[in-house]
RNA sequence: GCUCCGGUAGUGUAGUCCGGCCAAUCAUGUCGGCCUCUCGAGCCGAUGACUCGGGUUCGAAUCCCGGCCGGAGCACCA
């Protein structure tokens, strides 16, 4: 007993220990961004390069940057912008500055005519598959060796030009043993509407040339992004020595599996669109809203995340781990109710009066502060069906109530005490007052609906309430008006 | 196919850079017992892993080579 306190601060220091690696070469002040691209709201392999870019701001006491990239007008949900933001707020990550690329196309022209005065850019008018040809074969076309005037002549006319016309690369090294690093497209035309300025312009950059001159114009420190950037990395690296920047550290990360989740943006788009799933919310997928209104909470994930790291390996999160963290800390928060949803109604007989009231029972087993829900009981309930099924011949528990049993159809009262109900190994279950008990939804993982009743008290809930529905599991409250909806959260 | 990168218990993770203190950490899950008027929690216990084969070494999860398996990229997407 004595020592018990030299272990547990043994321990703290070890766990302590743990978590995030340190950034590498950190001196001065720690610049991070996150960089979504505005095609829907956030997911959960988005929360992870949001929770850990935060992290290690707040752990350098560093700027967190907020950075829409939508530089290609195609792929863009105008509704996404303000998702986005949504969804980072329900997460807690809070950024410092926000910036539109699309705000700043000027300013990617500008350094695109600079690199071309440079000589490290050029004009190539080739059809695609014909570059495409030559380059696997480490072979240059022949605009690379255009000159720098003639250069920024067909700088100058691209924008009268139309789509897949022409576009500008920056040099690289043609024979680079990677064909993908090979001179690699800096602007290109788009003759597409951009949801958020229109037709005021027709020359985009590729997210390459924007992210690297963003990247450093805004002085990011440290870069981390998904392994899937692993080449563009290394595309950027050239420009950064082309203008002769400072090339931050990259951090590469490892993907994110999500187990039975089906997710990418544009599946779960497809099918809200098909009406296969109800909105972006919907249950199935693994966007964060859907995840929220599960009730699992921002401090789950982020404790998901901080123990996946930044590995470069690949990892498949399980909704058990999800859920066994969710736990941990619903179990102290979540009140309990009573909520039966297969109903069947039960009228028990031999009744005594004495027993019939009101029954108070804790709201939460460990904070008795938190008080009482009432029960009014008598005699007549609803019971899930499948408890009667399991106990037709034996004796069952009506928590806080009466034990009772079933003989030829019809519901007896056996007995009243705990002790008795304990000495005839009776099973103990929920049950719901007949009169004034509100009709329930529980919308499942998968979307269905159990319908059901609960106690009174349920009333007393608000929205957005996470609550454990005894022997039913933690749910979260979506609604209360015109219904009461809940989510399944787990067991 | 080409280029690159990974591979520690069911899952996630520590340890791998600088070989020995690792018969390998922690979490979550699973199983069992106790407890509890919840199928939740708590307590106790159990389970379970260094991808394989060679090599270097007194000694390898850690270093080297090869195989196997897995992943990413190979766009005028991000």
């Amino acid at each position: 007993m004595e020592n018990k306190g030299i272990f547990e601060t043994v321990k703290e220091r070890k766990t302590e220990e743990k978590g995030l690696v340190d950034l590498p070469n950190v001196e001065g002040e720690v610049v991070l961004r996150f960089a979504p691209n505005p095609s829907g709201p956030l997911h959960i392999g988005h929360a992870r390069a949001a929770i850990l870019n935060q992290e290690y701001v707040k752990r350098y006491s560093g700027k967190l940057i907020l950075r829409l990239e939508d530089t290609d007008p195609r792929r863009i949900d105008p509704k996404a912008y303000q998702m986005i933001e949504e969804d980072l707020t329900w997460l807690g990550v809070k950024w410092d500055e926000k910036i539109i690329q699309s705000d700043r196309i000027t300013l990617y022209h500008q350094y695109a005519e600079k690199l071309i005065e440079l000589g490290q850019a050029y004009m190539c008018t080739c059809p695609g598959d014909e570059f495409k040809k030559l380059k696997d074969q480490s072979q240059a076309c022949s605009c690379r060796d255009l000159s720098i005037d003639d250069n920024l002549k067909l700088w100058k006319e691209m924008p009268f030009m139309s789509e897949g016309e022409a576009v500008l690369r920056v040099k690289t090294d043609i024979q680079h043993k990677n064909p993908a690093i090979r001179d690699w497209v800096a602007m290109r035309i788009v003759d597409f509407e951009h949801p958020r300025i229109g037709t005021l312009f027709n020359v985009y950059p590729m997210m390459n040339f924007a992210v690297t001159v963003d990247d450093h114009l805004l002085g990011i420190t440290h870069v981390l992004r998904g392994k899937d950037h692993l080449a563009n990395s290394e595309k950027q690296e050239y420009l950064y020595h082309h203008f002769g920047w400072t090339v931050p550290e990259f951090i590469h990360y490892g993907r994110l599996k999500m187990e039975d989740v089906a997710l990418s943006t544009s599946q779960a788009r497809k099918g809200i669109n098909d009406g296969l799933y109800t909105g972006w919310d919907d249950p199935r997928l693994g966007t964060l809203r859907a995840i929220s209104k599960r009730g699992i909470k921002k401090e789950a994930l982020k404790e998901l995340m901080l123990e996946i790291g930044v590995k470069i390996a690949d990892t498949t999160i399980s909704w058990k781990k999800i859920y066994g963290l969710n736990r941990n800390l619903l179990e102290d928060e979540a009140n309990r109710y009573f909520a039966v949803f297969h109903p069947e109604k039960v009228i028990i007989e031999n009744l005594p009066e004495s027993d019939k009231g009101v029954i108070k029972r804790l709201k939460h087993p460990d904070f008795p502060d938190r008080g009482y829900r009432m029960l009014p009981f008598d005699g007549i309930v609803y019971l899930d069906q499948t408890d009667l099924e399991r106990n037709e011949s034996k004796v069952l528990r009506l928590m806080d109530a009466v034990n009772i049993v079933f003989k030829d159809g019809k519901t007896i009262f056996h007995s009243s005490s705990l002790e008795e109900a304990r000495r005839s190994n009776a099973q103990i279950v929920q049950w719901v007052p007949v009169t004034s008990s509100p009709d329930v939804e529980l919308v499942m993982h998968d979307n269905t609906i159990l319908k059901g009743l609960a106690e009174p008290s349920i009333e007393e809930l608000n929205p957005n309430d996470v609550v454990q529905l005894e022997r039913v599991g933690f749910a979260r409250l979506d609604e209360i008006q015109p219904k009461i909806r809940f989510y399944f959260a787990h067991k």
